[in-house]
DNA sequence: CGGTGTCATGACATCGATGTCATAACCTGC
DNA sequence: GCAGGTTATGACATCGATGTCATGACACCG
């Protein structure tokens, strides 16, 4: 039994006398054989490895509130996908350090990984290029300058979607508590915001939006107060707050109710990535827009598997949009206009 | 310039003349030469892999808000310390299915991982065993019968501390919504609160313990309601609500204050995990115990360096407890217990 | 019974890196 | 310039699997 037998029983690549072959597995049985895929990618020239780069998984632990989570959810779609091929997933990840990922690339590349993924934390648009020679890439969460495939979440279609639902319930003056001014994901939603407004013919009122996103840092708390009380104040007080994402309606909830309002009764509340540990866990349970990370992951692995199969690269980005995930945090405004009018005023 | 000069300039175990290297870098960068991990690792039988199993990367998209958040800060943990090795980790996952362990299992053979890491998604013992040959194996946030290494949190330690902390603020009625009873968690907690109560000299009370935890599912909200209901409604209501996990005690602040309770005023609330997405955000923020699932997991994949290095295995399971973690949520009792009373009563 | 075709098996080289051992290159001193 | 000792380099085998090609086994036919 020549070792070239055996290869032929494992791959079935060639006729082998059943008696041989019986003898074959037993004496693998026997010694708990296993081939060696490293043998095989030499030859192969294959590895069969795709190469993800995230700093999903060892955020830094002092900064932990905001980040993560969203990568995490990108990751659970990448991994689903992968899994489905007959490709094992290499993880390793920038622990926040975006330097670091030359390195992790060359660890890679010594694995030869036949395609590679890299995650953002958040929406936005890279600084450099990734380097990676002649190995596919796709970008989730993210862009580059150089056209490099990319997934993207579509946040001003899925904040444009929000706010029409929100107008066909009536509402009129919508209060929105925006993540940070800088992100990527904060000028395409306030996009969105403002043209979802603009078909309803409802004026833009910049009374009306506030960025108060400090990723949870202590303090937070405070802006919050501060921001609500602003709205609240107004002349014309809003009668739904909008929130850049879930974490800062759970947050808002609890300043509101502190000042005495109901919700949705007195005010409704809205949230961003239907994040269901919050959003279904909130009393009440929270309408909001689902950011569809999952999908994105899927997408992005999809993708990066057909140009590992050689196809060629579909344009890019292309942006992925979830639905507006209907709750019982929002009342139509006639319900609950006039009762703001005077909470409000009481309360300053 | 032979393959071997090729590989003395690389591992630097033999001398090479200066004006050599110069020229053998020179060819390696002129060709993008990158050394194949594959073939090193047929040569020295050693892969640099760990083969990491878990549910936590696609969890069933289905049932989403309690699983995998854990399992994803044990991997955190086990990453941070594999990433300072120069291990590569290798992730593979079970897509919920325990019955797909065996053939991942396989495969990270295939790949000659020289260590493997189970993460369970919750605190549990599990039915069988995991068969892995001769390459070592710890288990996090579980337990076999067979003495498996194993690194699992302490929550009975957890569980005594906060309620020793809630006794020294002078609470006496100690409300707790656990979470389902089959869980070891829930055992393990309870175990904790009741020795608190026994060595402060406090009866326990049947009354004050329920299981409520239905994983988000539609329905809990009202289960929770109906729980808090039958806490306030009691001859001496509890003055303070320990809530199984952070995520409980947010759909809580939202029923008690619906209910007209201010929160920590009228009445204390606490919960557990320390998941600071949650307990960081609430108004107030939340008063809990830290389940060091970092740790955790950071703990588990030390000792598999360590095992795959050929120490001896520490005994187990070593369990790993968090501190309290004291927030806004939990006022001493003396400046509620009237109120709790009165409000309780009225909302009946 | 020998020729001939099909089927089953094995010998050998190969992938990329490295351990072993032999040899080439260089330096020193007489 | 040559013996004698370092030092630098290369030839060859090896790890485990597989592609290529050759040979062994066997049945069938004339």
């Amino acid at each position: 039994m020549s070792p070239k037998t055996v290869s032929r029983v494992l791959n079935r690549d060639a006729p082998v006398k059943e008696k041989t072959r019986a003898r074959v597995q037993e004496a693998m049985a026997a010694l708990g054989y296993v081939p060696s895929l490293a043998a095989r990618s030499i030859k192969s020239q294959k590895s069969g490895l795709i190469g993800l780069i995230t700093g999903a998984i060892s955020t830094v632990p002092n900064s932990p509130t905001q980040a993560g989570l969203p990568e995490l959810y990108i990751v659970q779609g990448i991994q689903s996908v992968i899994e489905r091929s007959r490709m094992t997933l290499l993880i390793s990840d920038t622990g926040g350090r975006l330097d670091r990922v030359p390195a992790l690339i060359g660890t890679f590349r010594q694995h030869r990984v036949e395609g590679l993924l890299y995650v953002a934390d958040h929406h936005q648009v890279l600084e450099g290029t990734i380097e990676t020679g002649s190995t596919p890439i796709v970008l989730a969460n993210c862009l580059d300058g150089r056209g490099t495939p990319a997934i993207l979440p579509d946040d001003q279609a899925g904040q444009k979607a929000l706010t029409e639902h929100l107008i066909g319930l009536g509402h009129r003056r919508i209060g929105y508590l925006t993540l940070a001014t800088a992100m990527e994901a904060t000028r395409l939603r306030l996009a969105g915001y403002r043209s979802a407004l603009e078909a309803a013919g409802i004026a833009y009122d910049p009374q009306l939006v506030l960025p108060v996103d400090m990723f949870g840092d202590p303090g937070e708390h405070e802006l919050l107060w501060n921001g609500l009380d602003r709205f609240l104040n107004l002349d014309r007080p809003p009668s739904v707050i909008c929130c850049g994402n879930d974490r800062l309606a759970m947050a808002v909830y609890g300043i509101l109710r502190e000042r005495g309002f109901s919700i949705p009764d007195d005010i409704s509340v809205a949230g961003y990535d239907d994040h269901r540990l919050i959003s279904e866990t909130l009393y009440p349970m929270l309408t909001t827009v689902d950011l569809a990370y999952n999908a994105i992951g899927a997408r992005a692995a999809q993708l990066l598997l057909d140009l590992v199969a050689g196809e060629t690269a579909a344009e890019t980005p292309i942006r992925v949009g979830g639905p507006v995930v209907v709750r019982n945090s929002v009342r139509p405004a006639a319900s609950q206009a006039k009762i703001i009018q005077l909470k409000g005023r009481k309360q300053s």
